[in-house]
RNA sequence: UGGGGCGUAGCCAAACGGCAAGGCAGCGGACUCUGGAUCCGCCAUCUGAAGGUUCGAAUCCUUCCGCCCCAGCCA
């Protein structure tokens, strides 16, 4: 589970303060509102931890509450994805499993109230006519025609547009509060449409739906939130949260309290771009790993802890703000450095026969689990004979100065075994592409320290060819070329990375690998950490998914040219 | 242009009138059978700008500049 935060945000010290001054009898009650519409992504999860956590440490308790009032765009799917991500993150909502449809039957009593009242009526215009006599930012907007139906008229047409009389769209209930509010959410907005629609979990019962302003509040009332928090472009709904809840003066007085989304470099949080990159097929669904959904994340690799940590470290606050994409990188590398078993594996393998070393031998050479603290997670055997392979990039034949890998006639040791000395180069005749090493083993090598003076350039790894295992690894890469690709004069998607996925099909793993379970993390020697696929992996054909690579000073080195 | 917000390092962000935390990134160096990890050090004479108040200002006041949100019967 979750664990008490670290650091203090203003959200937090209103609530001390609200605390301190007796205010709701003490208790913090919050919720997490999502509408069931798409799936929850790392955005969320800052408002899940967000919510939750502040449930937790004042002795609250957090709702997760559907805000379920458009069946248009809704769907069950999104509901049990939904939950799954919720508790997967580590946070329970125990009994508090809410729906706004649970109270659609107050809301119409109360918006009833609100007509009698005379803070309500229905309003004929269409939708173009609403939006034409809606004023603008500068000029006020111009009073319906149908503003001031008596009382009697506005119960009776609100009774029918309920009964299902109307088509939709013919009528809407508004508030009546002030056509002229530079405030345009005040400017008599619509509480309800018609829609003819079988809502997943009302059926056909309604064929009126309220809309967000007359739902949310009042959803927090009856549930007696307390501090209801949302993201900034709300703000403005602030003043039309509390004009409703001053109608209804409900016996508990929620509070809106807003704060600044999360915003990721290169990438995309809106749930209407993350859908049009699955429905377009850009991605292979809500959760491909390079997805920024937590069904992404999840099968990407990403453990809930990192995630939770990562929402502690961005913070909550108010300025509008987009966090370097390296920094939830470094959280999951941090998350599972001290955590995670280490292996070889050989990406792009490249052929090496030693041969000085005896055609049958098979040797097994021991290596620690986890080196940094070797009792921790105890050894494994890797067996050792004539030919091996390394990683292609590890050699090269003519090598910058910096280089202190394999190249003809310089030596590299083999990670838990050999020190070994390339003396010769295979090539394809044809393309001049090197095909094979030719290399000799030091016998005196073999896990034992090196003699005074004597010094290789480096370690490398590498797997046996006769007992390597075949793999598949998915390389993922940024989904985006550019920081901000919402933010592009063109569309988002012609900043998708063509190469955010690369499949090795030929990548070589060592044999203890064979006992690798979905869901498995390693860590690949000088590489990455790696997950194997849930869905794709086959006890024959392992598939790994690049959970992070890992950091590489070298290739920093060439891509600025210092390796010189 | 009306209303609502927000400007502290490349990116987050603290500081609540008392002398600019921390993290990420970056840069040095130590160590290393992972060019990983770890460790050590450096990294804002300064808080969008200009004025003012004050013994003292990122914090208070004024003006200006910049950015974000709002004209759905979406949330």
């Amino acid at each position: 589970m979750s664990e008490p935060t670290r650091f203090s945000n203003f959200i937090r010290q209103i609530i001390e303060a609200d605390i301190a001054a007796g205010k709701n009898g003490g208790r913090v009650v919050t919720r997490f509102p999502p509408e069931p519409n798409g799936y929850l992504h790392i955005g969320h999860a800052k408002s899940i931890c967000l919510n939750f956590g502040l449930a937790r440490d004042y002795g609250g308790r957090c709702h997760l509450r559907f805000d379920d009032t458009n069946p248009l765009k809704e769907d069950i799917e999104y509901i049990e994805a939904i939950k799954e991500d919720v508790c997967w993150l580590g946070f329970d909502w125990g009994e508090h499993l809410y729906h706004a449809a649970d109270y659609f039957d107050q809301l119409y009593e109360w918006a009833v109230k609100l007509i009698r009242a005379g803070k309500a009526y229905v309003c004929d215009l269409t939708a173009d006519q609403i939006r034409d006599t809606r004023g603008t930012l500068t000029e006020p907007g111009k009073e319906s025609p149908y503003r001031n139906r008596s009382v009697e008229e506005n119960l009776d047409l609100f009774r029918r547009m309920r009964a299902g009389e109307f088509p939709d769209g013919a009528r809407v209930l508004r508030a009546k509060i002030d056509m002229a509010s530079p405030n345009l959410n005040l400017r008599d907005p619509v509480m309800y449409r018609i829609r003819h629609e079988v809502h997943h979990r009302t059926g056909d019962r309604w064929c009126i739906y309220s809309t967000y302003d007359w739902a949310h509040g009042q959803s927090d009332a009856i549930e007696g939130i307390t501090h209801s928090i949302c993201t900034l472009e709300f703000e403005d709904h602030r003043p039309l949260y509390d004009w409703f809840l001053d109608q209804i003066d409900p016996p508990h007085r929620p509070r809106q309290i807003e704060f600044a989304r999360l915003n990721l470099s290169f990438a995309v949080m809106s749930k209407r771009m993350l859908n049009e990159l699955v429905r377009d097929g850009h991605v292979s669904g809500w959760d491909d790993p390079r997805m920024p959904t937590l069904a992404g994340l999840r099968r990407r690799g990403y453990t809930s802890e990192a995630i939770r940590e990562f929402c502690e470290r961005i913070r909550v606050a108010r300025a509008d703000s987009t966090v370097d994409m390296e920094l939830l990188e470094n959280t999951v590398r941090e998350d599972l450095n001290p955590r995670v078993p280490r292996v070889m594996a050989v990406h792009r393998p490249l052929k090496v026969v030693i041969e000085n070393y005896p055609e049958d031998r098979v040797e097994e050479v021991e290596a620690p689990n986890f080196p940094d603290d070797p009792p921790r997670m105890g050894l494994r055997k890797l067996p050792f004979c004539r030919v091996i392979y390394i990683e292609r990039d590890d050699f090269m034949e003519s090598p910058p100065k910096k280089f202190h890998r394999l190249s003809p006639g310089r030596e590299v040791r083999l990670r838990w075994s050999y020190v070994i000395q390339c003396t010769g180069v295979v090539k394809d005749e044809r393309t001049g592409e090197v095909v094979e090493l030719r290399c000799t083993y030091d016998p005196d090598t073999l896990n034992a320290p090196l003699p005074e003076g004597r010094k290789i350039g480096g370690t490398i790894h590498w797997v046996s060819a006769a007992h390597a295992l075949k793999a598949t690894l998915r390389l993922y890469d940024r989904l985006f070329t550019v920081p901000n690709p919402a933010g592009g004069e063109a569309d988002f998607k012609t900043y998708l990375n063509p190469s955010s996925l690369q499949v090795l099909q030929e990548a070589l793993v060592e044999p203890s690998l064979a006992e690798a379970r979905p869901g498995d993390r390693f860590q690949f020697e000088r590489k990455g950490f790696y997950v194997v696929d849930l869905k794709d992996s086959q006890p024959g054909m392992p598939v790994f998914n690049l959970i992070v690579p890992l950091r590489d000073t070298w290739a920093k080195m060439v891509k600025t040219g210092q390796t010189e």
